[in-house]
DNA sequence: ACCTACTTTATAATGATTCTAAATAAGTGT
DNA sequence: ACACTTATTTAGAATCATTATAAAGTAGGT
């Protein structure tokens, strides 16, 4: 019931899919990051039917969407998301390939001092990357 | 004759290829980013013979590792890499996929307040992006 | 119930990257 | 110059995350 609405004001049907998946990826107390495949194997563990790979990712890319999932640029060969879709920043610890969030106070505020005519600021992301 | 040493003192033989690549990718004024299949279409413009592109992939991972590129993480089917191994930030305009440096001076110094027990900072990167 | 647009799904296709193994080239010592 | 060893190049195959296809199923409206 919890999600009926939120999917239905976003324009898209609430279906036994997406409902299952919004269970995993936000029916939790904190915010995550993913890949597909890990998103994967939390249905498959969280729940007894299987959700086919396809709509796995055309869930993602549609939640991606609508704002309630992002992209986390790294480079790996597998795509990141994030739960929390807030402007924040990470730490990527290189060993375990693990992202950690920062909060903004742990950075501070960044000033961009340079402008690039006809452009605007979409997001300014930190990655800081972690060694042993 | 300029890059053998560079070469020979990373403990790279210095081939015809890599010398051919070494001057596609060093012998200019501005350092600049680039993906493999952009490398591979500047290397085809400026040089007569045909380099492979498992050649190409061996010879920027070669140099990656020695320090003389970076990768550059962004949310693409490909892997950027950049001349400009200094630390410094980037623009990323969405719509032309193409990114731009920031220099330091453009962002101010990035103090990250919060460690992770056992890790070490190995880079902080800014990334920004940008929309019309 | 019926219609239509949306969604799911199995499966195939795509495409960047990596792997393989055979042919070449570079360095080293004689 | 030659023989020998090791690094490198290369064409082609393999890998694998992601996207496309198109047929079957479903949601929501009339
Ligand atoms: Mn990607
Ligand atoms: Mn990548
Ligand atoms: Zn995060
Ligand atoms: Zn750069």
């Amino acid at each position: 019931m919890k999600y009926i609405d939120k999917l239905r004001n976003s324009g898209l049907r609430p279906t036994k899919q997406r409902l299952q998946i919004c269970e995993v990826l936000f029916n939790t107390e904190k915010t995550f990051h993913f890949t597909i495949n890990e998103l994967e194997q939390k249905i498959k563990d969280k729940i007894d039917c299987k959700i086919s790979l396809a709509t796995v990712y055309n869930t993602v890319h549609a939640f991606e969407k609508k704002g309630y999932l992002k992209q986390i640029p790294i480079n790996s060969n597998q795509t990141y998301f994030d739960t929390n879709v807030t402007d924040h920043h990470h730490f990527y610890d290189l060993k375990d390939q693990k992202l950690i969030d920062l909060e903004n106070s742990d950075v501070g505020p960044i000033n961009i001092k340079k402008k690039i005519n006809g452009k605007r600021i979409k997001s300014v992301e930190v990655l800081v990357k972690l060694e042993d």
